[in-house]
DNA sequence: CTAAAAATCACATTATAATGTTAGTTCGTG
DNA sequence: CACGAACTAACATTATAATGTGATTTTTAG
């Protein structure tokens, strides 16, 4: 997963949970404008960030061997 | 997976692959400083960062839901 | 044991992420 | 339509990540 796609990834999540950008942002306790550009992919997050808003959305962040693809 | 596990989760996967962290830093393209820290746990890198580690060492990062733990 | 390389660490500098502000645009709902 | 909320965006400021340097400690190979 790329870094663009984990702000599609978020953005995703947020809609099924039908929860807008400023709610969200005010539950991980970060900016609107942290989190917009985030999801537009214009911005490269801190893994902080990142997790701070995963927490929120019941996301969990991994980091797995890749598996070969044949 | 913890900000802090992130960087556990790196060294053991650089140890497993024999790699010294001048050798890493310079594959990924980044400084040994930042790796070190990162692996200690005293850095909050970049989700940048890490993603060019993560595909030197073979590493996929992921974003799941969570599963609920009963 | 010894020498070299790797790892750890502190500190200063540079680059940039995160925020705050403000404003224009789009979207949803009465 | 019309009004408010949400979204998108630009820009300035602040906080801090990333780097560079040099030194110390630890690890490893001979």
């Amino acid at each position: 997963m790329l870094v663009r796609d984990v702000g599609i990834a978020i953005k995703k999540r947020r809609k099924a949970l039908k929860i807008t950008q400023p709610h969200l942002a005010d539950l991980a306790g970060i900016s609107v404008n942290s989190l917009y550009k985030i999801e537009r992919g214009k911005a490269n997050p801190t893994l902080d960030l990142v997790e701070k808003i995963a927490e929120v959305l019941g996301l969990e962040i991994k980091l797995e061997v890749k598996k070969i693809t044949l």
